[in-house]
DNA sequence: CACGCGTGGAA
DNA sequence: TTTCCAAGCGT
């Protein structure tokens, strides 16, 4: 790599030691972080020799603003429910979303197996290995698609994530929004300079994610564990505290659901699916009224179940990142089923896609 | 583009 | 206890 040559250098840095540059040498930084990733790799179960694409892809999925932690609790029961592309493509959708309850962000368990099935009608059931092509499929993004084509397929494609944005701020020593999309653009920039730097790009991009996750966190950086400290702007700074500047807090609305039990002569209880929108999308529950502002009555539950009596069993609160949703839960009987409402045994609700507050009042704490 | 979309671990 | 926010995507 030549020295003065590569244009990302700063006009001012050039000439300077190394651990005083603002943009340090990718090359070093790709080969510095490929070292490191070679033994301090996490052993998760879709990190196989070679990787798999279709693992690959899973993982991805649940990974999507969700703690690798919470991934590896579901990723085996899924794999093993759906062990191929053309299983999860063929399955009932309620079973994918059973098999994805309690991870969060539902949607992405619809858009997994809308891919699936696209890869499977488009692809011959192989997953693509570009970008554009992988972009195109339901559920990939910018991030998914270098993530797979990089990590998976082994090409020099930058996968920038949350973990990657505040890495290269750091290492640049760079005080630029964390969520703005210009700053996304400016880290997508050097991640592909690294990733063209790299003897395996799949190993920087994986190395680069797990520097994130594990070394150079958010609140206090490992900075003494880090393998390249001596190559961080921020570090040579003393910036790592305040680069990056914390995330823009979000208003959290209340909403209040009145939700019904009801258990017939053989404890069967009444459920109800969820619109395809919004909020826990598509997944189980027991008949819930929601509104925003006033919490519904006893008359309101009475009518909306159409039982003769109703009483109060349980309340608490279930926090999301935007919402505080105030579970009242209501125990009634001698409510009728129809159309949209139907009786399940507490195995049968088991076995349904259903949230987690719905899951402690279908099926206990 | 700004916003909605879940959950739980860590500080 | 409260706050933050994580291997983002679609609209």
């Amino acid at each position: 790599m030549g020295r003065g040559s590569c244009g990302y250098h700063r006009l001012v840095a050039v000439g300077k030691p190394q651990t005083m540059r603002d943009s340090p040498d990718p090359a070093r930084v790709a080969g510095a972080l490929e070292r490191w990733f070679a033994h301090a790799a996490r052993d998760l179960p879709w990190r196989t020799t070679p990787r798999d694409p279709y693992r690959s892809l899973v993982s991805e999925l649940m990974a999507q603003q969700t703690q690798i932690a919470r991934v590896v609790e579901k990723f085996a029961p899924f794999i093993d429910r759906f062990p191929t592309v053309h299983a999860l493509a063929a399955a009932p959708e309620d079973d994918v979303l059973a098999a994805w309850s309690g991870l969060g962000y539902y949607r992405r368990a619809r858009l997994l197996q809308a891919c699936a099935r696209a890869i499977v009608a488009d692809h011959a059931g192989r997953v693509p290995e570009t970008p554009a092509e992988l972009k195109a499929l339901p559920g990939i993004g910018d991030y998914t698609a270098g993530a797979i084509a990089s990590i998976v397929f082994d090409r020099p494609e930058p996968a920038v994530d949350g973990n990657v944005v505040r890495v290269l701020l750091r290492v640049h020593n760079a005080d630029l929004p964390q969520d703005a999309p210009s700053t996304k653009r400016w880290a997508t920039d050097h991640a592909r300079e690294l990733a063209v730097a790299a003897e395996s790009p799949g190993a920087l991009a994986e190395a680069l994610m797990e520097l994130g996750a594990t070394v150079c966190t958010p609140g206090s950086p490992k900075c003494d564990a880090c393998p390249i400290t001596d190559l961080c702007a921020a570090r040579a700074a003393g910036t790592t505290g305040t680069i990056p500047a914390p995330k823009a807090r979000t208003n959290v609305s209340v909403l209040h659901c009145a939700s019904v039990l009801d258990a017939d002569a053989r404890g069967r209880l009444l459920v109800e699916r969820r619109p395809d929108t919004g909020m826990w999308a598509g997944l189980w529950q027991a008949p819930t009224l929601e509104s925003s502002d006033t919490e519904a009555t006893a008359g309101d539950v009475r009518a909306f179940v159409g039982a003769g009596s109703v009483e109060i069993a349980e309340e608490f609160d279930h926090k999301t990142t935007h919402r505080l949703v105030r579970f009242r839960v209501w125990r009634s009987s001698g409510a009728r089923a129809g159309r949209s409402r139907v009786r399940r045994s507490p195995a049968q609700i088991a076995q349904l896609g259903i949230s987690n507050p719905q899951r402690r009042i279908l099926l206990g704490g």
